[in-house]
This record gives structure tokens, sequence and C-alpha cells, in this order.
DNA sequence: CGAAACCTTGAGAGCTCTCAATGTGAGTGG
DNA sequence: CCACTCACATTGAGAGCTCTCAAGGTTTCG
């Protein structure tokens, strides 16, 4: 079985596709705006992107693979903020400071765009600016709803929130291959990777999905659903 | 002891004052549109500005007073998302409809605008659109930061990192009055309030802050900073 | 001064973590 | 093609942190 998660995800989540969790679609965000140009970048497999405390020089558009954006604190306990897939954009900042890391989860191509450029298309072309503001906003709303799963919701409530989410951006059909491990699944959730692999492992004796593999899932999505009841 | 923390509120953070954690400083947001203009509203202690799940037809920008927002599940299990302070812009949503719930800690003042009065200010104007960007995204860095909190801090090292907030917020003195509840604070930091109480209770007698009362404190704001070491 | 809300403290339970061992799958080299 | 290796994942046992339930104390406000 292939473990080139890239082309799967690339494979399964068009261009323009939705994304139910991080940013808002952002597939034609610079279509308007031929003055702004992407370069072609590719990263490998566990590569760092840019770390925390770089200058922010550039933004990021991701257009196959994924990438994950996490802080870290000085003795490694690490925290994920979001996953990243094709037609995600990343990297904007309040400052001229990354705030954040990002690193690729599999062999990534992105688009990279000057941050100045950006900036100056947004103070020049309203419709641009909001466009990014909108982005932003939907971002602000799904970090809202992670902080409800990471401080109110049980390891169980996570996982199962977790793996409707991935499903729904991996296409909605109940079936697919997770593209991240047990850890990046972990740090995401704010459990251990033991926690994260029991939950597993409760919730397919319980009939609530199926595994073959450490990674391939198949969902009884309305059972995920009953447990996180909202 | 007056318990009027709206007074000592308005009298501690001055209108341009910097938020450390929630909303850019937007004293000047509106300033130069003058087609935006906001309407002076009150809410009493405790009172409702909007719920989850209603239209988002306002936004508001607090004058003096508290407020916050929050997420709640069906079973009553709260996560609050952020305080609300003399300044702070809130209630903007990437959708037609409130995505969380904001409420009044204390009586407040606010100023009232109409949602679609701002978006045609920056849809007019790109230099405004791009403070609302500047500004959500400035929001957007605290959430993550408060993400790594609730998801990977011990409680007592949630408490330390939220007295060094408030104290920054509300002057930056060491020394003052917490304006919200125990409650408010173990909704915040994904806590009970058993904990918080404790944990403070552990503070105090490790020598990291003094209290008296329940709600004015003086921090040791150098033992509590080398307690989150981030 | 009295009532109600808020806060603190205690005891025990439970959920998740830690530490440790075993199992599994993918890539590598013979 | 198979054995080997290494990273990743699962499972078990026990500890620890936070929660729950309960009682008592304190503050606020009418």
């Amino acid at each position: 079985m292939s473990t080139d998660y890239t082309a799967r995800t690339s494979t399964q989540i068009p261009a323009g596709h939705s994304a139910p969790f991080p940013s808002l679609d952002a597939s034609a965000l610079f279509a308007g705006c031929p003055e702004v140009i992407g370069t072609p970048f590719s990263y490998a497999r566990e590569e760092e992107v840019y770390g925390e405390g770089e200058e922010a020089e550039f933004v990021y558009k991701v257009v196959s693979g994924a990438v994950r954006t996490h802080k870290v604190l000085s003795d490694g306990r690490r925290q994920i903020t979001g996953f990243r897939l094709p037609g995600d954009l990343f990297g904007f900042e309040q400052g001229k400071i990354h705030r954040h890391s990002a690193e690729a989860l599999t062999d990534t191509k992105v688009l990279i765009f000057k941050r100045r450029q950006v900036e100056r298309a947004a103070t020049d072309r309203a419709e641009f600016a909001c466009q990014l503001w909108d982005m932003a906003t939907n971002d602000l709303r799904h970090a809202q709803d992670h902080m409800l799963l990471l401080g109110r919701r049980s390891a169980a409530e996570r996982v199962a929130s977790f793996l409707i989410d991935v499903d729904a951006r991996l296409g909605g059909t109940g079936t697919f291959a997770l593209p991240m491990t047990r850890r990046d699944i972990a740090d995401f959730l704010g459990l251990t990777i033991e926690t994260v692999s029991r939950t597993l492992s409760q919730l397919e004796e319980d009939g609530a999905l199926q595994r073959v593999g450490g990674r391939q899932v198949s969902l009884r999505r309305a059972r995920l659903h009953r447990m996180i009841e909202d």
C-alpha cells in the first residue's frame, strides 16, 4: 500500500473544495490580482516551512499535500493549531514575525507570495482586503470551535469530532486514510498518542468505525455524530 | 469596598490602551469613517448582548465595562473564548449568524454599529478593510495562544498565565481586582471553579501572589513568569 | 442584619498520562 | 523475494492531576 498521502490528498480534494475547518476556500482569492504572483515551491515530508520567531516574509497557498501549524513550549509540549490542505492559505501574521511554526506533513507543493505584495494589493483593492478579512474571520471561528473542544470535551468526543472533520475535508465519503500520525492527532487534540490510540480502539469496539492498518478508517458517521451532540 | 468593576475598569484602561490579548487596539478604527456611526447602548450585569444562532446584525465596541464571548454545549459545558475590555471590538462573523454568545460581565457601555454599514465601509475603503483584517489576524493569534494553553498547560500554568494577562490589560501594576467570577475564569481556562480556587490558594501559599477578599490580588510577577517559562 | 451568591476546602473517584512492552507495517539490503 | 530494521501504533498497569460531590466560610447587597 502506498504511503504517498500527497497523491491521495490531491486527488480527493479538488482545488475548489470548500474546507470545513481551517481557511475559507481561497481558490479564487488571488484570481483578480495579476500583480500578486505566486511562485511554486515544494517541501519534503516533515520539512519546515517557517519557524516561530522568523520574519514573516511570505504567505503560502497549499497546492497539494498538507501542512500543520503549531506552537511549542520550551519543554517540548506541542499544540497543533491547524492542518492546511489544498486550497488553504496560511502564514499571515499581525506583526512582522511568525508566532507559530509550519511544517509539511507529507511532500507538499505550495505557491509562495510575497507578504508585502499581498499587503500592497490589499491596500490598493478593498475587495481583496475584504477577502483577506473574511478568511481571517473564518479561521477565527474554527479556532473558537477548537477552544471549546480543547477546554471542554472528553477524549472520545475530541477524536469523534476530529474524524468527522477530516472526513468532511477529504470528500465526505466516510472512508479515508488519515494523512497524519497519531502524534499529530494527539498534539492537535490536546491528548497523548496512547489516549488517541485507545480511543480509536474503543470507537471501533463500539462499532463507530472500522480500521484497516493504522491509517485507513471507515466511519459510521451517525454514531460519531451522536457522540458529540453539538 | 465597591464592586463597581465598570468604574474601576474604565479608569484603569485608557481608551487608547493597547490590549495585550484580545483585539487590536481599535480606538481609532472608525475615526476616518464618518459614515460609520456608532450608537451608544448599555447592558446590565449578566445581560446577553447576542446569542449563538442569532442573526449577526451589529458589531460592537466596548466603551466601559467588560464582555465575555463563549460557546456552550447542549449539556451546559461552556468555553469562554475571550474577554473584551474598553477599546475592543467584537461581534464579527464570517457568515450571517453569530457562532458564539456574548454577555456583559458588569454594567457595560458599548457603541453599536450596523454590520452592513461596516461592510460597506470596508468595501469602499481598502485602508479600513485592512484594519479589520489586521484586527481579525490579531484575534487569531490570541486564539492560537489560548489553544496552546488549553491543550498543553497544567492548571497552575493556566492560572499563572491568566493572571499575568489580566494584569497587563488592567495597567500592569501587579495589583488589581479580578473583574470576573471564578466560574468565568474556570470556563475561560478549561478548568472547574474548585481547581481555580485551589490553584490560587496554592499560588498564594507559594508566595506567587497575595489576596485580599475573593477578587483583589497582588502578583509577584517574576515568580509567576517563571512558572510559565514561555 | 439577613439572605443569597460566591468562594474555599476536603475526600474520594475518574479520566488521562506515564512508563513499559508488544505488535504492525513500510522500506531496505542481501 | 525474504529477512531485517525502524518508525509507528497498540495495549497494559499504575500513578497523578483534575473533577465531582459535599460542607462550611466569606462577601455582597437588599
